[in-house]
DNA sequence: CAGTGGTCTAGACCACCAG
DNA sequence: TGGTGGTCTAGACCACTGA
């Protein structure tokens, strides 16, 4: 199980196995697994390598200790997925929803003041600006502007869009993303959104402003979406 | 500098003492600390006490190693704290905004279903009721009501508020914050919120709703937070 | 009381890096 | 080659838990 003249860490082994017999369930949920002289006396290995050991899978996530009691497995889920940059159609699907589009126009404009500002262009320069109605099961969640400078995010067709923007940006023109800043705010709906997303003026909606960047720190994408209250809330979860 | 006699672990004080070198310039970014066998020597401690202290500041992203060059200062903090769990108070001060609060009620109440249901409690086990106006530059920015298990988070009171829950439960009560999650949504100002936050019925609010966990799992606070939608917007950075 | 995790020691050998 | 972090040992005493 554990070999000591491996050239993987003692330490290393040892969580794996532990990992393994936490998954098979050995060592099933809220139970103690052997305490550290235990493990040390079995696998004839010193107890400050175990406790190397064990402190890796309690920063993981995996186990839990108590004071004078032992170290137990933790029930918790151990996805601990912190927010990543992800599109509409990548959020619908993790929210077990279908996710459709309809295109309402796709063209390239010059750069107001604002989205110039934004994507740190001078004001004029070509931009994709693309309106889209996002729809789930069916029914729609959100209107959504998106602008892209025309000179960085070359070639772009409505088949794409429909594809993966974000793999076309990070595939096929080798762009590597980087982050995103997320501006959350509530608003009322105006006048003009109301057709599309079929409410009432002045009914609530989540408002998201979004700017991505490359790993250089290009802004290359500012997305505005307009989401119905009452079909959307955003989830986020943070670490201490 | 450094107490062996002090009941504060060694690796502690010294994690404060790096902490506190760190911060006040003595070690500037993207050089290195002084080695961990010169500082077990400087100390008179052991190295492997020293590797204690300097893990948890690799953990905390204070530092970063490079085998066979050193132990060196990282000089990004701030992003790491764009997704980390903070209190009303040090969100504002982070915007730059000077917060207060007035406190509404703070009384000890049985748990009704839903609360009981979130904080994983059985119904009317008791639990804190806080309700606090947040204000923020001498204008109230939100309305926040917050549950506590009374038989978790013991001895609370309106002082330790007004300073800092989350040192008090961390410091005071000696427990672990891992992590919360956060549900945004937008909604109308219902007529009972609208003269503490001095809006109209029916104006925007964002509402967020956060449950806090303990690094074993246990969910210690839920908090339900009605912000002007006019004075905030929530502000996110997410990683490709 | 015996057993647990928490802290700490004073060494050791290794791979890696820079000069 | 000398210094660095990475790994590991074989002990030790402590505070805490539960029977």
């Amino acid at each position: 199980m554990i070999d000591k003249y491996s050239p993987i860490p003692i330490y290393h082994q040892l969580e794996e196995y532990i990992r393994g017999q936490i998954e098979n369930g050995t060592y099933p949920f809220d139970t103690t697994i052997p305490s550290e002289r235990e493990l040390a006396e079995r696998f004839e290995i010193s107890r400050m390598t175990v406790r190397q050991a064990i402190n890796n899978l309690v920063n993981d996530g995996y186990l839990y200790r108590e004071k004078g009691r032992g170290t137990f497995v933790n029930r918790r889920k151990v996805e601990q997925k912190l927010q990543a940059v992800t599109s509409f159609t990548e959020d619908m699907i993790e929210r077990g929803l279908t996710p459709k589009n309809k295109l309402l126009t796709f063209h390239i404009i010059p750069a107001n003041g604002k989205v110039a500002s934004i994507l740190n262009l001078q004001e004029h320069t070509p931009v994709y600006e693309i309106k889209r109605i996002r729809i789930a099961d069916d029914s729609p969640i959100a209107i959504e502007t998106t602008y892209l400078p025309a000179n960085l995010i070359k070639g772009l067709s409505e088949e794409i869009l429909n594809r993966s923007l974000y793999n076309y940006i990070e595939n096929d023109l080798s762009l590597k993303i980087s982050e995103a800043t997320q501006e959350i705010e509530a608003a009322s709906a105006k006048q003009q959104d109301t057709a599309h997303l079929q409410i009432e003026k002045g009914a609530p909606v989540l408002v998201i402003s979004q700017t991505s960047i490359l790993d250089d720190g290009t802004p290359f994408e500012y997305v505005k979406s307009i989401y119905r209250a009452d079909r959307y809330k955003f989830v986020h979860k943070m670490k201490r």
